[in-house]
DNA sequence: GTCTATACACGGATAGAC
DNA sequence: GTCTATCCGTGTATAGAC
């Protein structure tokens, strides 16, 4: 018994994540959850910006919460990268190259075009980073390291998404994963 | 006396690189080339997804001189790699987080839905992994260390210029650049 | 090659019955 | 809350005169 609102952002986080903003339509989405386009409206009376918004910051937190469980499954946090960029890359081939991020295609659309979903992209990076940051100062560098290789392996897979869904091969995943452990190694012998 | 294909094509750089593939119609690209619609269409008969794919090859080699460029100017590649990041934060803030790469947003909106246009992306990738490749083999590196570090490296910067435009700052840009460095150095070191 | 005008489909959004 | 039907703007693309 799936509510219809929740279907509606199960469609939205899969289609807006796969084909971006602009490429999907809301007929799309109403479709692609078996729910009336008048559904869509009544849930969310913003329209398609508003569903946008809230399916970013729903699709972020969800993306997060399993990432995050991947990186604490490991015993400490060069295997919980390791493992992080390693399931990204299963995940994308098990999908044929379709699910990476699912909000990088909509926050490269609307940086320049739309304040209020430029702005939710950005929470949800913000809050990325913190819950990486934190793993990382557990496993021993100071704060300001912390955060800094916290963005940098963010970028380095968000990059990798970009590059490896391009070529359709995982390469990029994997070059990206091992600078950004080299780049890891080198802080925590730094620190030490 | 600039060709109006030319400036078509110029629009298309500027429009898709800043709002994507499906958020630039072609309209505004004729408006934004003082052109026609119909010379649009005169110049490109396969309509906005020839015009895409010239102009995703076009933009990428024209990206591609200008960052080696800046990287060559630099007594080695270390410096260099510091010069790309550092000249990409400038340019981003000068151009109020709208200019970062002008095909990124576009290979991600066409990836699982433009065979064409996802091939024409994926060979201007290939071609800035090979002109990094080659500086890094200079730098003393091997093939293979070389190659991967070159992905790792336009990946940190693709990645970078998601957070950065999405959290309107370069801070993501300094902190990529910091670990490609990092990976960098120690790539070399592992070499010597 | 460039102009004006337009065809035609699809986009987002809404009305009103039930 | 859900259904059917529809409005209206915009999007891509084309026709035909010049």
């Amino acid at each position: 018994m799936t509510g219809t609102r929740d279907r509606i952002l199960d469609a939205s986080a899969e289609l807006f994540g796969r084909q971006g903003y602009h490429g999907t339509g809301v007929k799309a989405l109403a479709g692609q959850a078996d729910a009336q386009l008048a559904s869509l409206y009544h849930f969310f009376p913003g329209g398609k910006q508003e569903l946008a918004a809230v399916s970013i910051v729903r699709a972020g937190a969800f993306y997060q919460d399993l990432v995050t469980q991947v990186i604490d499954a490991e015993p400490d946090i060069v295997a919980g990268l390791e493992a992080m960029f390693a399931g990204a890359a299963a995940t994308l081939e098990a999908t044929d190259y379709a699910d990476a991020c699912p909000i990088e295609t909509v926050a490269l659309e609307v940086a320049s075009t739309d304040e209020v979903l430029r702005q939710a992209t950005a929470d949800v990076f913000a809050s990325w980073i913190d819950a990486a940051s934190e793993r990382l100062a557990a496993g021993g560098l100071t704060p300001a390291a912390a955060r800094s290789l916290a963005i940098a392996a963010i970028c380095a897979l968000e990059g990798a998404f970009v590059l490896s869904r391009a070529a359709r091969t995982t390469e990029a995943l994997e070059a990206a994963g091992a600078a950004t452990i080299a780049a890891l190694r080198a802080a925590l012998d730094a620190a030490a």
